[in-house]
DNA sequence: TTGCCAACCGGAACCGGGTTCCGTATTGTT
DNA sequence: AACAATACGGAACCCGGTTCCGGTTGGCAA
């Protein structure tokens, strides 16, 4: 970890200053974007707002779902890093059910990012692709322990939970009829033992 | 009803011969195409196999969205019926169970299908207006019973639970580890009553 | 049959939105 | 001060939905 945001730790060459700036403000500038219009915003929306050209953006991330994996790193990170956290504080149950709630939290409030995360366009099976990388491991720990401790049905696939509450996020925003979280819960509760 | 395709007893004003023509042709080549491209195939792609402009299709079908409300206008209203039809014949919660596998198994043997009633492109709020309309109710209808019965939990609204079932069936295709009908089992399972 | 006109048609044109190309500007090094 | 190497901006390109326009055709009336 030298400062710059890849995870594997490359030896990053030393690039010109511009070149850091540059991806320093595409980086706020697309977070900001992505607040008020949301994920799917114009890629010259996010360019124009860092004061910089469209072409600068593909220089530093070779696709538009790459940029917004970097943007999001952080706290994609965070919530990975919670679930280990969480198992060892509380009862297994529990634990699922929390952590499951600071996913279903991420994805609500980021506009649209449910819904990219499963949109089938070339380019976004990498975004897919590094959600999965980095949350169904947790996810299978924690359904591990608590189908263990004899809380919930163990044929539960850590992949396919996680998928199934990303696609029940999607759209969860500007419509007030849809409440994605209590769907997510009635989820886990039909993954209770019967009896 | 006069043969034509429009739920409304419009009076249709009597088209040119040509104009019926190509209508049918379009219906024809689109549900070919979907089958095989899925429900996102280009328009052009639609027309050229009916061989026919792509105005043609504009001018039958103000949009995309609303060609595909035609071409699954039988099954869609097929599924509507058999609510009722499944209410009168088994127990409340068997039928609201058998009634959410037939809508489930509709929306993923149709690529794309589920995908493109969440997306919030432009003209495709009629589409999910179109499902909305016709299916909610006969949901309701099933839950109101199965939850008079006490076979399940009160508090589960119908539009809510069509758009949770919707979502999960979001790429069920081309991905084996995703079974959504599994999912939507546990999501039912969820709705029974604690006890 | 022929002629006429409204209804219809095909394909080119237009409008975003992602991605790439190319000539130019900046960096930093000697 | 001068020169590579590195970056940059914006025009250009591709693709997909939608609209426009000049030509064609179906059906009716003479």
């Amino acid at each position: 970890m030298n400062g710059s945001h890849e995870g594997t730790g490359q030896a990053a060459p030393r690039r010109r200053s511009d070149a850091r700036r540059n991806e320093r403000a595409l980086l706020d500038a697309a977070a900001a974007v992505f607040v008020t219009s949301g994920v799917e915003a114009p890629v010259r929306d996010i360019a124009a707002r860092a004061g910089v050209g469209v072409a600068t953006i593909y220089r530093h991330f070779p696709t538009r779902a790459e940029l917004i994996i970097a943007v999001y790193r952080h706290q994609v990170e965070a919530c990975a890093e919670a679930g280990p956290a969480l198992l060892a504080s509380t009862t297994p149950h529990a634990a699922l059910g929390r952590w499951i709630n600071l996913f279903v939290d991420f994805l609500v409030t980021k506009h649209g990012l449910a819904a990219v995360l499963r949109s089938d366009e070339a380019g976004f099976d990498t975004l897919h692709a590094y959600f999965v990388e980095r949350l169904v491991p947790v996810c299978a720990q924690l359904l591990d322990a608590a189908a263990a401790a004899g809380e919930i049905r163990s044929d539960v696939d850590a992949y396919e939970l996680m998928r199934g509450v990303g696609n029940l996020c999607i759209g969860a925003d500007h419509d007030p009829r849809y409440d994605a979280r209590r769907l997510v819960e009635l989820l886990i509760a039909g993954m209770r033992v019967p009896r």
